[in-house]
DNA sequence: AACGAAGTCAACCGCTAATTT
DNA sequence: GAAATTAGCGGTTGACTTCGT
């Protein structure tokens, strides 16, 4: 596609960390107009940013409700019960965390609960070496063990599942996840 | 006190899915 | 139905902070 005018005059977009008054200018803009065409947004609301930048943006940090930090034991479960059963599907999992945004939960987990689960695997690597994979291979199968099995293996330290998890007391909340899926 | 290593987290990138034209 | 545009996702990066020596 040719340029409108002089190519050479192609706008250089800001990069990096949000100014106060960034995230005011992009509030202020959502505000009246809503938060929908992030192209548009940002181009409007005289933000030298990209819709993606101002999308990522509103999302984590300026949009109401917002939790940040102090994840607490509660959320911290949830968030090993979630991923257990979706692998790294973080916005699933931060559907189902009212405040919290996937990208918090993602960073909350390569720095804190990747490294817990790390040393769980471990010491009960070295407890249950002597079982047999004969019993293993006895225990229920994981629900979602298709599609969850498949992510969680590809990034995962190699333990089993099953044995952070008891999936037979599992299942009822499993269920009850996905029925909250299917009725919204 | 100074320095390097490790940890944390905000933001970007590349890609796919969904929607619009 | 095809092409273009937009939205959204997960992985990765890099700047900053904290910790250990």
């Amino acid at each position: 596609m040719a340029p409108k005018n002089d190519g050479s005059a192609k706008k250089v977009m800001n990069k990096g960390a949000w100014t106060a008054e960034e995230d005011s200018k992009l509030s202020q803009y959502i505000e009246v107009h809503g938060a929908k065409r992030w192209k548009t947004i940002a181009a409007k609301s005289g933000l030298n940013r990209c819709g993606k930048s101002c999308r990522l943006r509103w999302l984590n940090y300026l949009r109401p409700n917002i939790k940040r930090g102090n994840i607490s034991d509660e959320e911290e479960d949830l968030i090993l019960r979630l991923h257990k059963l979706l692998g790294n599907r973080w916005s699933l999992i931060a559907g189902r965390l009212p405040g919290r945004t996937d990208n918090e939960i993602k960073n909350y987990w390569n720095s804190h609960l990747s490294k817990k689960i790390d040393q769980k695997g471990k010491t009960q690597e070295v407890s249950t070496a002597q079982e047999t994979t004969s019993q293993l291979k006895t225990r229920a199968p994981a629900p979602m063990e298709e599609e969850g099995a498949k992510i969680v293996g590809s990034s995962e330290p190699t333990f089993d599942v099953n044995e952070f998890f008891d999936f037979s007391t599992e299942l009822e909340w499993v269920n009850k996840f996905f029925e909250l899926d299917e009725n919204p």
